[in-house]
DNA sequence: GGAAAATATTCGCCAAATCGCATATGTTTC
DNA sequence: GAAACATATGCGATTTGGCGAATATTTTCC
């Protein structure tokens, strides 16, 4: 990554919508209902700041069936991946952040998950415990 | 620092101007005539931007006479802290960023330094080699 | 094939950011 | 105190970004 593209990426980053979007796709891949039941934000919002974020490559997509499921796209370049990094921890360690993963934690394994999600396919979290 | 705070953090880094100037500063202490002649911008432009990354706690001021020296001024928080880190390694290794240093030192230590800043304060550079 | 569901896109509007240019402010010097 | 210098700010024009509301697109299900 050369410097010329720090400033979109940082761009990418300046929105707190945005923000709790990454925070939630560095668990995994997600499909869209679980951010929009998450975030309790319009839909027609969160997709284009999914578009947003997939348009700067911080995100990529995958379709399954009417589902689309989004996961991180680690931007080229090592030094542009610890930056990414010590972002990611930095949004881990705040509480707001750590409310919306929790909700995704509660989502994902609730004996009676929300209508809005009900038969949507689970995420897949990385590092679980089988 | 809170996640709040993170999305104005990213919009200060959102501007490539800003970014060559953060990069300088990383350096040490440096009065504005020098960015002005290494960015070779409008002073204008410069002194919007400086203002900006002051504003948003980035930069700090100390007026010397006719002279105003900025330095970074390091946000609030351990991870904030690390992130910042991050970036400025990241604009270390960037070419364009080298060729900003590399203009500096010279400036700096020139026998005969261009006009524009022929007596201007030397900058406090860091970490320097007595 | 038509309704329903999941997701994306368009449109009009408003707020904010950037720029170039001109000008104001503060400081020194003679 | 007036001129010169370093820096900051105001202004108008242009661009960009976000939002809500409505609508389009793609896919499934019956």
């Amino acid at each position: 990554m050369s410097a010329s593209s720090l400033p979109s990426l940082f761009e990418a980053l300046a929105d707190p919508t945005r923000l709790r979007l990454i925070n939630l796709l560095a668990q995994g891949e997600i499909c869209v209902c679980y951010f929009v039941a998450i975030l309790n934000e319009p839909q027609p919002k969160i997709s284009r700041h999914l578009a947003y974020l997939r348009r700067s490559g911080l995100a990529a997509t995958r379709r399954d069936g009417k589902w689309i499921h989004y996961r991180l796209g680690v931007p080229e370049g090592e030094a542009a991946g610890r930056v990414l990094d010590s972002i990611l921890d930095t949004l881990r360690s705040d509480p707001a952040m750590q409310r919306d993963l929790a909700a995704l934690e509660n989502a994902c394994c609730a004996v009676r998950p929300p209508a809005t999600i009900a038969d949507a396919p689970k995420p897949k979290l990385l590092g679980e415990r089988p």
